[in-house]
DNA sequence: TGAAGCTGTAACAGCCGTGTCGCAAAGCGG
DNA sequence: CCGCTTTGCGACACGGCTGTTACAGCTTCA
């Protein structure tokens, strides 16, 4: 999330606010440095002040807009100007929504929800998280540290039933009976390697393990897993 | 577009602004006859008042979510219930966006334009867009990095609906629901054959795949597709 | 009516994922 | 320290999934 805001006050607000709600939130307050950073991060969405430093917001909006690379992006202006020429503007030039000073940082959470809800189903809901591990499921995608971790279609439901139930101790029994087909009839043996592969996958970039051995009972999701 | 709302006046006065914006709208007051209407019509938007007869519109809000056939129609609440606590309700029962009246009927059309541009951009006349792909939907056209690709009307209609749900992976079955003639009955594995003829012809330029295959699941349009 | 383009299907090859095994290593209890 | 149990590891063969090509039927347009 970026959040283009020159009033400190209200600014420090909010990312307070985001932060609690577990967003990962850069800020600034003016024009310029907020098409750097867009380009640069690539957030999931966008909130935006009409009057900032440097290039205006709108024009932010429109730019972000043109850019293939931030054309997606959504954009929730956020500003005093509360004319409804503004606001029709605002939503012309690109906007996703527009929200008039003073409002409260909960209604804000709501629209930046239905707004999400909407573009990336799989961060509003749909995602799955634990630590620094980031299952989006529609996309059938996981991260690490933002970085890509490859899976196979095993590996992927295995990690997905363990991230519905972190911390929670399964039998390899359990885990047959969740990730395999109902039927399948499997050597409990083969759930071992496939933790192993699963292990391998997510510790590539040196990371500390995250599946916790429980001897004779069997595997948990687990941050301390050493 | 349908609109829920018992205000005969407001009602009238929404109508005759939406025709002469092109839309076609089906009005009703009352909240059982909006979701069969609802069902029967499948519009692109609906517009829901919160007081109305039979069911409540924040019901009406959630039955329409809950459906299958109607999960995915956008929803804007449009009510005198100004309240911070009513507005994060509606927006968190699943509304794309919330306006208190009074409002101006300009404003309105601008809101839903932000939305229809959200959620099916084809419809608000939007060229769709990712990474350096364009389509031109009214002009039936694309472009990739400025140059024309030439596209069949089956991998057009293809690649559209990639376009409007870019990251997303969609199976086989899906993917021929969306695509084909909802009644055909088509051999599975015919959908690789057009994807095959999709990316050849996206990535005659040398470029690299945008079309992301994942094993056992299906294929998404991504950009670090490779 | 003829040609060109589009579409659906079948067939085949290659590759990736999967399940299993044997052995090494690590816990655990005495 | 020893022996037993449990788990980790590497290798391997099989099977299924996907990419690719060729072809015949169909539509479209001149």
């Amino acid at each position: 999330m970026l959040l283009v805001e020159d009033d400190r006050v209200l600014a420090d607000l909010l990312v307070w606010h985001f932060e609690r709600e577990q967003f990962v939130i850069r800020q600034t307050g003016d024009g310029d440095e907020a098409l750097l950073l867009a380009e640069e991060f690539a957030p999931d969405i966008v909130l935006l002040d009409w009057m900032i430093d440097g290039v205006s917001g709108i024009e932010v909006c429109r730019r972000l807009r043109r850019s293939p690379a931030t054309a997606n992006v959504p954009i929730i202006m956020l500003t005093a100007r509360g004319e409804e020429s503004d606001r029709v503007r605002g939503l012309e030039t690109g906007a996703d929504d527009y929200l008039t000073k003073p409002f409260s940082p909960r209604e804000l959470i709501a629209r930046v929800g239905a707004v999400l809800r909407r573009v990336r189903p799989a961060l509003a809901g749909e995602a799955l998280r634990y630590a620094d591990v980031e299952m989006d499921v529609v996309a059938h995608k996981v991260r690490r540290g933002g970085k890509a971790v490859p899976l196979g279609p095993t590996e992927f439901r295995l990690l997905r039933h363990l991230l519905e139930h972190p911390g929670r101790v399964f039998s390899r029994e359990r885990l047959l009976d969740a990730v395999w087909a109902h039927d399948a009839e499997i050597e409990l043996r083969t759930v071992d390697v496939h933790v192993r592969r699963l292990r391998k996958a997510l510790n590539e970039g040196g990371r500390g393990d995250l599946i916790r051995t429980v001897r004779s009972a069997g595997y948990a999701l687990d941050a301390n897993a050493d």
